[in-house]
DNA sequence: GATCCGATTGACAGCGCTGACACTTCGTTT
DNA sequence: AAACGAAGTGTCAGCGCTGTCAATCGGATC
């Protein structure tokens, strides 16, 4: 019945180590999954005899028989660095606990997301989820995975759904970190510019910028508060309606990186100096805050830790079945200011050309 | 015996769509299955069955009967851009097949690289491989792949294996053209920021260089010939040796974006304008290529398409057991040029200021 | 009308492992 | 010294599906 397997196929089962150990099967399966009950000479003895037949345990039979899948969900919804590095996060974490990741792209706009994520979820039989922003503020996907009893933890969630973990930031301190930065610097007037109106981190750096502007006594112009959806070609455009008002800013505060980079091009184009006549801050560390010039005055974002703190969410709450504990876990992470080149104080100099 | 599971898990099993249709179980198999020798008519009865009880396979257990896993490895060495967008595609084109992807980093570096890669494939009993470049030249993993006969499709291997297919692209040819739009636009002096040793694409773009320089008989000076490793941070210092060079080029051609950034940034901190003063050309069309001003001409890598194309040489392989066909498939794909904003014509104004 | 053949379908064992539970030891308790 | 309980180990069924192979069906053949 066996189909023919190539060659350094044969796999060693559970039963020949068993007899190697001179042991049954089971009590070989007991030293597998680390249970307890299993007398310590007896337990060395099978690890040898694993270790001499490099067995392998079949991940279908153990799951199939223990009805689990060693599969974790990491669902997506836009590629890009943040998300290979908090897949590469979370994988180590994973395989400290012998659980492997499902990295799974999830089409927000598909016609069947919830199809799609029950067929993910009921075929592979994940035993727990990581929601990645904005995926976790969808009730869509939420509700599927909550109907089907699915552990799962939102990274980043404007609404932290009640019976579930959470992971976050805190990008509301960040930003007023940052902007007192700049203020400390000598800015008064500076521009905003607003992320995608979906994240939380959205809102909560744009709270923390007012929060400082508030507590300062500083105005905040609403022509220089611009929505860029943390895209580079956005921000192009919104620095521009910055930059071309009336009455420009000294300052920038951007809410990611790619906005910040547009930004700095724009300023480019107008011929202002960098950082002299224009400062700009931006938010992530993404790799271009490097790759730029001036680089960039921005907030670090520890995406491995994070992605490891949700992966281990999930694992610890496997013994729980059902239900998380009381209080549900929700860390939040806090952020640090990197100080690069972006910024300079408000001097005489720093007068806008006009236009 | 089965655990308790969960609200909404009650998993229906392959019996209960039997007994509804009307059929045995082996029947229902086969429909799941796409397997031929089913009545039309039965055949649509079984799918009715399955939609009405929105019926999900175990792949645990069709793994363990059929000695399948449903499950194709993606293996990195470095999270990044590219790989997001490379597991996007291959995903997608997974997805069609019922197949999932395991998206795995390999730690070149790590001690056990031989072990940890047999634990994967032997656990999961993946039935096939995707490596990544530099993956792809690794001897620790091409073996131990090749040893356990796993179907492996290598991407842009410097040595593509005899036995096994390989995805590329002409790097070499788009070199050629990046080269020659250079040297029409009047540049003799080129400076080349070489990648990685290890990238097949880091010879091949320099080979394509190289050829357009000799087949003008233009000199390809040593001294502006650097290798920076695709990384950024290289670049900066390459960069800083060529343009500080008793005699600097008027173009920089760059074996990627990263570099090219770096050597925008290099120049920008020597006053050079850009790109009167100095021309530069990357390679990949990354995201960094539009994110900086000028915005970098460079070459459009279709990560999406070969991802798709490597995922889909795997499929396609199964009905073979064991052995690829004669020959080999080694698609190569062609690359298009992005022409933007950091070239410029060679003209008087292009001397550089002394230093 | 009997025979034959390919197309369809079903019966059944078993994939490699774990859950439930039975059994055996062995150190304690009374 | 008998009874007891915990710790350690084994037996066995069965997870949900597919491979094998036998059975059945329907029409073409002679």
């Amino acid at each position: 019945m066996r189909k023919e397997l190539g060659p350094g196929r044969e796999s060693t089962t559970i039963e020949r180590v068993a007899e190697r150990a001179g042991v049954s099967s089971k009590t070989v399966s007991r030293v597998i999954n680390n249970e307890r009950g299993v007398r310590a000479e007896t337990r060395t003895r099978v690890l040898e005899a694993i270790e001499q037949l490099d067995y392998q345990p079949n991940l279908n039979a153990r799951g199939l028989a223990g009805d689990r899948s060693f599969l974790i969900g990491l669902f997506y919804d836009k590629p890009g660095d943040y998300l290979s590095e908090f897949q590469t996060g979370a994988v180590q974490r994973c395989r400290e606990a012998g659980l492997h990741m499902m990295v799974e792209p999830i089409d927000i706009c598909g016609p069947d997301l919830a199809r799609n994520v029950n067929t993910l979820i009921r075929q592979l039989r994940l035993e727990g989820v990581i929601l990645l922003p904005p995926l976790s503020d969808y009730a869509g996907v939420r509700d599927t995975l909550s109907k089907a009893g699915i552990p799962t933890v939102h990274i980043a969630p404007r609404r932290a759904p009640e019976d579930s973990p959470s992971v976050d930031t805190d990008d509301r301190a960040a930003a007023r970190q940052l902007t007192t930065h700049l203020v400390e610097h000598g800015h008064r007037r500076i521009g905003f510019m607003r992320g995608r109106p979906d994240h939380r981190a959205s809102e909560q750096r744009y709270l923390g910028f007012a929060d400082v502007m508030h507590a300062r006594g500083l105005a905040i112009d609403p022509q220089l508060v611009q929505t860029g959806n943390f895209e580079f070609s956005d921000g192009l455009e919104c620095a521009r309606h910055i930059l071309e008002s009336r009455d420009p800013p000294t300052a920038i505060f951007a809410s990611n990186d790619d906005m910040a980079a547009a930004a700095v091009c724009v300023a480019r184009q107008m011929s202002l100096a960098l950082p002299e006549q224009l400062s700009i801050v931006g938010f992530d560390d993404a790799p271009v805050a490097t790759m730029i010039w001036p680089q960039l005055t921005t907030v670090r974002q520890p995406v491995r830790s994070i992605a490891r703190i949700a992966a281990d969410l999930i694992i610890q709450h496997k013994p729980h079945r059902r239900g998380w504990p009381q209080p549900v876990p929700r860390p939040r992470l806090e952020l640090e200011l990197v100080l690069r080149d972006s910024v300079a104080p408000l001097s005489a100099v720093s007068v806008h050309p006009p236009h």
